[in-house]
DNA sequence: GATAACGTAGAA
DNA sequence: TTCTACGTTATC
């Protein structure tokens, strides 16, 4: 019984010789402290039937020590601006499509014309939930998710099963969200926009705003190739490490695929792209995206 | 658009 | 200091 997942895929040139396999834990340890460093164990294990928003935004002394086991080294309290502070831009997306996998948050349509999309999505998220199997190796691609993903639903979030998580679109203005052009952005994007990216690690230069102050973006750690634990050491990255500085192509993190400013990119960086869940739509990419490389 | 080459940020 | 690999630019 093991968790790991072959993930060479047909294209892959080191399939033959080469027993692939994605380790449930990211391949380098500075990846495992820097991305996403609440599980979904997290987010289940630590319930607050009534949750206070304005203690979630700005918790209180007291919620920090609780957070805070009293001999554990000291860890940043999970703050609303950490959640967005990944290079994916994907703390608190992560949660969500951890929770939908595992059956406790829906996507709900806005009309009642939805609702039957509606139901069909929260029932793939328990199909997927019950067969996570199926979501890695079907590469996600089927029907219905196409439909899902294509239904332009609204930005109407039900938590299941109780109200510990707070999707609400009340909650995004309390948490620092505003809608503009029919999409919630992060109300940091407003005035401070190519600040709060450059701040986040993405490069004026390549935002259009210069060159100086560059910033690495991080590997996601947690995609299909950033998961290959073998260079394939045939292709031209591998070949040509010397001079090409270059992870192989196979190992090459979807995330940092996406150029900067291209689809998806503001939907991570700023947040929720609510406007056909695409915060969803960007992790279904990945899986497609991982299902097709290869 | 794909690839090669290089500069250099960031980690070890 | 060395190494890895991201970002950018040049070339095809």
């Amino acid at each position: 019984m093991s968790t790991a997942v072959d993930i060479a895929g047909p294209s892959s040139p080191d399939q033959a010789h080469s027993s692939a396999k994605i380790p449930n834990e990211p391949l380098r340890p500075s990846l495992k402290r820097s991305n996403h460093p609440y599980s979904l164990s997290h987010y289940i294990s630590t319930p607050s039937p009534a949750v206070d928003v304005k203690g979630l935004i700005q918790p209180s002394p007291a919620q920090q020590r609780a957070a805070q086991p009293a001999h554990t080294k000291p860890r940043r309290a999970p703050s609303w601006p950490d959640m967005w502070e990944s290079p994916s831009g994907l703390h608190l997306a992560h949660a969500a499509e951890l929770l939908m996998r595992a059956g406790l948050l829906a996507l709900t349509p806005a009309t009642t014309e939805q609702a039957g999309l509606g139901a069909q999505s929260s029932q793939t998220a328990k199909r997927e939930a019950a067969d996570p199997k199926g979501d890695e190796e079907g590469g996600g691609s089927g029907p219905e998710e196409e439909e899902e993903d294509s239904s332009g639903c609204g930005a109407d979030f039900q938590p299941f099963l109780g109200a510990w998580f707070p999707f609400s679109p009340a909650l995004f203005p309390l948490a620092g969200f505003q809608m503009g052009g029919g999409h919630w952005r992060s109300a940091a994007m407003g005035a401070e926009g190519i600040e709060g990216l450059v701040a986040e690690g993405y490069s004026p230069g390549s935002l259009g705003g210069g060159s100086g102050g560059r910033r690495k973006r991080k590997r996601c750690g947690e995609c299909v190739p950033c998961r290959r634990q073998t260079n394939c050491e045939q292709c031209s990255s591998c070949r040509n490490r010397k001079r090409g500085h270059q992870i192989c192509k196979y190992r090459k993190c979807e995330e940092l695929k996406r150029k900067p400013g291209g689809p998806g990119f503001e939907s991570r960086v700023s947040g929720f792209d609510l406007r056909g869940s695409d915060f969803t739509l960007g992790l279904a990419q990945e899986r497609s995206n991982g299902a097709l490389d290869g």
